[in-house]
This record gives C-alpha cells, sequence and structure tokens, in this order.
RNA sequence: CGGGGUAUAGCGCAGUCUGGUAGCGCAUCUGCUUUGGGAGCAGAGGGUCGUGGGUUCAAAUCCUACUGCCCCGACCA
C-alpha cells in the first residue's frame, strides 16, 4: 500500500479528550475517530488490526468446533419478552421504534436470539453439541462510556453459544471454549490469566473473566505468580477428548487467580510472598455457563436418547475484539507510538523512501515491494514528500514490527537499513538479506 | 443518574471579567531554499465563535433556555 494513496490521518498533537495511552495512540495514529460519546468510526489503519484480531478469533473458534453464523444488530422486543430480560436489563439497552410502532432494540447480546434460532430447528440429541457464534456489532447504552473503544457503546464481539443434552455436556463445551480462549490470546501476543467470576443466579464454578494485566486495567486483580507461566495448550489439542480437556482447565484453575470481586484474602494470604501478584488487569474475554436460563422459558427442547424431551443446557462465550485493540496497544507501546505484535500488524513492514523521485531510491523500494509481497508480507510504503524525520516518527508511531529505510546513503554501498520497532535494533543489509530477516 | 467542567479554524489554545470589524501555534495550499530523526523564508486560504431566544446603536463577550462533549462516582464485554 503507498501511504500516499492511503488514507491514515495522523495527529500530531494529543487531543485532549484521550486520557489513557491507548485512546491517544488510536486517535494519534488515525485508527478511529469518534463519531459520538463510545462512538467510533474505525479508520483503515484500525479496520486492519481489528480484521487481524478478529480472523485469530475465528481460526480458534473454529479449530475448538464452533460453528460461524451472523445474526443481525437489530432484534426484535417480542424475544426479550420471552426470557423476562425486556424488562429487566434497564436503561443499558437501546430500545427503537420501527415505522409501524413495534419495539425493537439494538441488540447488547444475542442469547434470546440463538435460542430462538436453535429451537426452530433442533429436535434432537443428534444433533447435538452444538455450539454458534457470531462477530457483530453490539450496543450497550453505558452511562458513562470512556476509554476510547476500551469501554465504548458499540462494540465488537464475537459471541459463542453452546447447546448440550446435559450438564456434562455443557461442561465440556465449556472447557473447549476455556481451551480455545487461551490459545486465542496466546497468539495476539497476550498472557491472559483466566480468574473465577461471578456466576450470578446459576452458581456452580464455570465462570472465567479472561484479564490480562496492564497499569491502567480497571480491575483489580490477585493471582498466584505460576499461572503467567503456564503452557498455552497447542493447535492439535484434541478438542473432543473430555479428559484432554478437563485436565488442562483443570491446571490452569488451579493457582489462585481472582478479581477484586472474587477475592479471598486468606487463600490469597496462603500463596508464598514471592509468588504473590497484585495489579490491575484489562478484563478481554468472559464465558459462563447458564445452563437452562434461556431454554427453559423459551421452549428450546430436545428429545433425548430415552425418549424424554428436555431443555438444553446452554452457555456463552464473549471477546470483544474492539476493546481488545485498545488492550493490545496498552501492553505493547512506548514513549514514541504503538510496538504492534507480529501477529496482529496492520502491515507487516513500513517501507519508507528517504529520497522520492530519486530513481536509485526509487528503484530499490519497488525491489523491496515486489520481493516482499511475494513472499505474502503486507508493506506499507511511505512514498510520500515528507521529510525524514517526519516519516521516521510516522513510522514509530503506527508501529509496524520492521521499518526499511531506503535512502541514497546507504543504497550508495547497496545497502538499506531496517529497523526493528520493538527492539530499537538497526542493521545495515542488502536488499536480499533485509527481506530474510524480515520474513524469518 | 448525582457532582464538576467545557464548547472560538482540521488539532491545541488565547480573547469573555471590562460589549466596539475574531487572533496565536501546529496543520493545509503556493513559491524558493532545504532533505538520515517532526526544516527555513515569503505569501495564501480556512471560523454563521455549539444552538435558539433576549438585552443593546452594537454580542464570541451580558441574560436565558437547550444541546454536545469531557472528568469524578455508582454500573459494565
Amino acid at each position: 500500500m503507498r501511504l500516499s494513496r492511503y488514507f491514515l490521518p495522523i495527529l500530531r498533537d494529543t487531543p485532549k479528550d484521550a486520557e489513557i495511552v491507548s485512546h491517544r495512540l488510536m486517535l494519534r495514529a488515525g485508527m478511529v475517530r469518534q463519531q459520538s460519546a463510545g462512538i467510533y468510526a474505525w479508520l483503515p489503519l484500525g479496520l486492519r488490526v481489528l480484521n487481524k484480531i478478529s480472523a485469530i478469533i475465528r481460526e480458534e473458534q473454529n479449530r475448538a468446533g464452533a460453528v460461524e453464523l451472523l445474526m443481525p444488530t437489530i432484534q426484535s422486543a417480542d424475544l426479550w419478552r420471552e426470557s423476562g430480560r425486556y424488562d429487566a436489563y434497564g436503561k443499558e439497552m437501546l430500545r427503537i421504534k420501527d415505522r409501524h410502532e413495534r419495539d425493537m432494540l439494538f441488540g447488547p447480546t444475542n442469547e434470546e436470539m440463538i435460542t430462538d434460532i436453535f429451537r426452530s430447528y433442533i429436535r434432537s440429541y443428534k444433533d447435538l453439541p452444538l455450539n454458534l457464534y457470531h462477530l457483530q456489532w453490539k450496543f450497550r447504552d453505558e452511562i458513562r462510556p470512556r476509554f476510547g473503544s476500551m469501554r465504548s457503546r458499540e462494540f465488537l464481539m464475537k459471541d459463542a453459544y453452546s447447546f448440550d443434552l446435559d450438564e456434562a455436556g455443557a461442561r465440556h463445551a465449556y472447557n473447549r471454549m476455556f481451551v480455545a480462549y487461551l490459545r486465542t490470546f496466546a497468539r495476539l501476543g497476550l498472557t491472559s490469566i483466566p480468574m473465577r467470576a461471578e456466576t450470578g443466579p446459576i452458581g456452580g464454578d464455570l465462570s472465567h473473566e479472561f484479564i490480562i494485566l496492564a497499569s491502567t486495567g480497571e480491575s483489580e486483580v490477585f493471582c498466584d505468580k505460576s499461572v503467567l507461566d503456564l503452557h498455552v495448550p497447542d493447535a492439535d489439542t484434541n478438542f473432543d477428548s473430555v479428559e484432554d480437556l478437563q485436565t488442562i482447565v483443570s491446571n490452569w484453575t488451579k493457582p489462585y487467580a481472582a478479581t477484586s470481586d472474587m477475592h479471598d484474602t486468606a487463600a490469597y494470604g496462603a500463596i508464598p510472598t514471592e509468588r504473590q501478584v497484585s495489579a490491575r488487569g484489562i478484563e478481554v474475554g468472559h464465558i459462563f455457563y447458564f445452563g437452562t436460563k434461556y431454554s427453559e422459558p423459551m421452549g428450546a427442547k430436545v428429545m433425548g436418547p430415552d425418549g424424554i424431551e428436555r431443555p438444553v443446557y446452554m452457555g456463552s462465550y464473549g471477546i470483544g475484539p474492539s476493546r481488545l485493540v485498545a488492550a493490545l496497544i496498552e501492553a505493547f507501546h512506548d514513549e514514541n507510538g504503538i510496538v504492534w505484535p507480529k501477529e496482529i500488524a496492520p502491515f507487516h513492514v513500513h517501507l519508507i523512501n528517504l529520497k522520492v523521485g530519486d530513481g536509485a531510491t526509487d528503484a530499490a523500494c519497488e525491489t523491496l515491494i515486489h520481493a516482499l509481497e511475494a513472499r505474502h508480507l503486507d508493506v506499507l510504503y511511505d512514498d510520500t514528500d515528507e521529510r525524514p524525520g517526519g516519516k521516521f516518527a510516522k513510522a514509530d508511531l503506527i508501529g509496524m514490527p520492521w521499518q526499511i529505510i531506503a535512502g541514497p546513503k546507504s543504497l550508495a554501498d547497496g545497502k538499506v537499513e531496517i529497523k526493528n520497532r520493538g527492539t530499537g535494533e538497526r542493521h545495515l543489509l542488502s536488499i536480499e538479506d533485509a527481506v530474510r530477516l524480515v520474513t524469518a
């Protein structure tokens, strides 16, 4: 992508409304634009990150056996009256009327709708287990949105819903998502910690929040340091093995880890002092089991092998990609800007042409672009006639993992400079070696 | 929803107290000189001063109502 033809509205000054670093950087890097309180337009650079995160989430959901569909943003109030949540949800739900004065709403979540879809088609235990998910924009009319896309009113959410014949089946479905989440966050470059969360009226031990540590996190969290070193399940994990998954989940839930809501001072105090971690965290995922809470009132029943019809046991599993964009920046930045992990960087390589119009420099850049694109790397090519200082500052701000700097000085020796954004290391390399290094 | 702020050019701000033809920095455009870490000079464009009503010869400025946005708290993926 040539920067001269791209849409990347960089801000040199920090907008005064942005309080936390991720919000500041997202605005400065031209990733988002606020359109209303807690509502953002995603500009090209931000959208690329959002899509990369979503792609990883999809891969891991699919790997764990979930099946993607897409439900609408606008829902009918009737479904919510069936579950009883239309009155219970309160002002956080954005309620609207259509031209026929019918009560509609902008969905804050989709339990009712997915339950309706399920009950419309599924009749037999033979069609279970089933896990359906989608990535869709949600709206929760927060009293006070803040921190940019970290806590917005409109937000993208991956929500999955599992259906099983009994509680044991639901537990395995839960474990599938538990493992999928560990893998998802690890692939995003994050160390996530599953923490026991409140389960509401259902009770039990089947609700976890996935937290990443960040000094600007909204929640106060406590954990045993050993949880940070646990092995993330491999890609070839057998998601059909009840025992394998239960072993993984048991290992991950053994060390103490809790948010302040669930904090047990005595249990925490029993951890050796050097392993006690008290920090702030950002909730990036939440999974829970809720049994027949929706299937019962909404009549989502299947026939069991015993010939008895019963409501299905359900769970739901959420990840917020739009929040993750902010969370990732909180985790990966320095004083000059964003430092994207390789997996989610909007472009792999930021190629800087220091002297646009100089034949040799232009030619070297074209050669690099072709070589990199042939290896399926996305290149952002700064072919503008801005001065070098401005280009460097911009490259550091938007934070691609590699910067390749081509100018007459180094090209006189047949070299380009390559800079690792994360470590700051620079090397003078031939074009071939530079390509080899970023491809590695 | 309670409390506190704020609204003037794309961004950051001054001007409001004490009414009198709307300004600064950055950004943008033109020209020249520059060109390896946010250049210099010269020139130019851009604002119904959040909206409505009022006071006044005259309102960014005073009065009034409304709205947007931000911060603190309770609430949330």
